[in-house]
DNA sequence: TCCTTATGTACAA
DNA sequence: TGTACCTAAGGAC
């Protein structure tokens, strides 16, 4: 499940049910035995979130960094924690919670300095307050490379993954293979507004949703998907389905190891 | 029970 | 561009 509106709502959650508070900290998994035993009895005071890396912070300095690449999952529950599987790389819990992390790309100790290195090489998260949409579009601007992957570069815009770049650009009817520097600014403010909203809501519902109202399956009277992934989508793993709008067949192609989904007829080049 | 696939990224060649 | 890494679910047998 994780893109940014995942990993941002992980952060709220993790503060909701663990913030202000002395955790036990334990990695069953053992692969984080050693931070985990440095940091086990101490307070987590906050979490941040910028794109899918996910921070909680123990202490003055201490920042535990995570990134659930593909198939990293965290599962919250209430205490008593039951005894946990040894997949669980990190497990927090306390008088009421717990939560397991499992699978991530990426799990470490980490300083003030390393994480702001972190948020230097990310670019605009929709998510975060402080983003700025004309540092991404500079850099789209200039590039010869598709739309399609620069959305999924990181460095551009941060929190976007295959999901919301296939959504949204089904949703401005642009088409995926169209080059940087033919994007106008007005498209790319609009997509940069969209995915604000569409990933706000992301978090609010922890669940991506990109149908418009009068697209649904009920205003449609068209049966409703079937596809495992956790919410309403237009083009997301529908190869072969006829689009929602024009009926024509959803198209899937291979771009830079990633399945790309989109509509050829209402994403015209 | 085995094989494929997945909402991601980093590194080698 | 290809491959490695981490895990779990679903489908084919």
């Amino acid at each position: 499940m994780p893109e940014g509106h995942t990993i941002h709502r992980l952060a709220e959650d993790y503060e909701a049910r663990f913030a202000g508070g002395i955790a036990q900290v334990t990695s069953p998994q053992g692969k984080f035995a050693d931070a985990a035993a440095l940091l086990d009895g101490t307070e987590l005071d906050s979490a941040d979130a910028h794109g899918k890396h996910l921070f909680l912070h123990f202490g003055a300095e201490d920042w535990i960094h995570i990134h659930l690449g593909l198939f990293g999952k965290v599962t919250f529950g209430d205490a008593p924690a039951p005894p946990p599987t040894d997949t669980v790389r990190l497990r927090l819990a306390n008088p009421t919670a717990y939560v397991d992390l499992r699978g991530p790309t990426t799990c470490a100790l980490i300083t003030d300095d390393e994480k702001q290195a972190i948020h230097d090489r990310l670019g605009p998260d929709p998510l975060r307050p402080d983003a700025d949409p004309s540092t991404a579009y500079h850099r789209i601007a200039r590039s010869r490379t598709t739309i399609a992957a620069l959305l999924m570069d990181q460095k551009i815009i941060a929190g976007v993954g295959n999901v919301y770049r296939a959504e949204v650009l089904f949703r401005h009817g642009i088409d995926p293979y169209r080059t940087g520097k033919d994007l106008t600014r007005a498209e790319w403010d609009a997509i940069w507004t969209d995915l604000v909203d569409l990933m706000r809501e992301g978090v609010r519902n922890n669940r991506i949703d990109t149908v418009r109202p009068e697209h649904t399956p009920e205003a449609m009277a068209r049966p409703p998907r079937v596809d495992d992934h956790g919410g309403e989508v237009y083009v997301y793993r529908r190869a072969h389905l006829p689009c929602h709008i024009c009926g024509d067949e959803i198209r899937t192609a291979d771009l830079a190891a990633r399945n790309l989904f989109w509509c050829p007829r209402c994403q015209q080049p």
